[in-house]
DNA sequence: CTAGTTCCTGTAGTGGCTACAGGAGCAAGC
DNA sequence: GCTTGCTCCTGTAGCCACTACAGGAACTAG
């Protein structure tokens, strides 16, 4: 067993956050000692790594709790999983889509800006009425 | 003069939106009518649609504030926003990094995943001791 | 036994909004 | 002038996923 430190250690997810997890009802409360303090076993761990790994990789916790209780099942249906990780995709290459899209706008805004002007094209542009919008969203 | 629904719908800023960005103090008080509502001048709309197109442009409110001091001023000082937009590039071209790297983690770990299967390889693979942790951050 | 570290709870703050509730103002039609 | 229905007002709370305290209790090494 393992105080709420060594967890934090072993899992790669802060202290406060585990609290935090635990609060929120994400991971199952851990025993405590005579004290008061938080004992993990090694299986609880894994849980908490396991979140931290699904959060590396953008899952929103709602997800990630669905993933959770997959896992406690015996059959971990491997279908669902696909079809969340497959939406979680579309997302990721959306925002791939947006932040290039971002990135060639505010090369082209900020290519006229050059040190020593006075009035600042860039700050021109996005101040003037008719400037065509290209909103990313 | 406008009211808020009207600087909403040619700004593109949300009216909660107005009325908060004037709470923070980033854009200025408009005046009121005889029975307190909101009334903006065109200049004040141009206003918040500057801050709404930096906002789509994924400039942080802090920055934009920066922006609106600098446009303030006679002298728009063009080296300054040249260096705040680069900033702002290189975070946007790190954040596709970190996107395209997880893309490339997700599809290689729910290319096993196979409707039918029982144990999900993901699930599994997340939850293990030794994985190699390629933390995306 | 003491000093230092870790742990506890509870609350508040972050960014950038968004969503109410409960009431007041206002414009158009009769 | 009055009603209807829309818009507006303030104030507060919620969203997400944490993070950062404060003030105190429990452990651990020497």
């Amino acid at each position: 067993m393992f105080t709420i430190g060594k967890a934090s250690e072993q899992s790669g997810v802060n202290i406060e956050t585990i609290r935090y997890y635990e609060r929120e009802g994400i991971v199952p409360r851990p025993g405590r000692s005579a004290g008061g303090h938080r004992l993990y076993s090694p299986d609880e761990i894994a849980k908490l790594r396991f979140v931290r790994r699904c959060r590396d990789l953008g899952f929103p916790i709602s997800i990630i709790q669905t993933f959770l209780s997959l896992t406690e099942q015996d059959d971990r249906s491997c279908g669902e999983v696909k079809v969340l990780a497959e939406n979680h995709l579309d997302e990721i290459n959306a925002k791939i889509e947006i932040l290039t899209r971002l990135r060639e706008a505010l090369l082209s805004l900020s290519s006229n800006c050059d040190d020593g002007i006075a009035a600042c094209p860039m700050l021109d542009t996005l101040m003037k009425d008719g400037f065509a919008e290209n909103r990313a969203e």
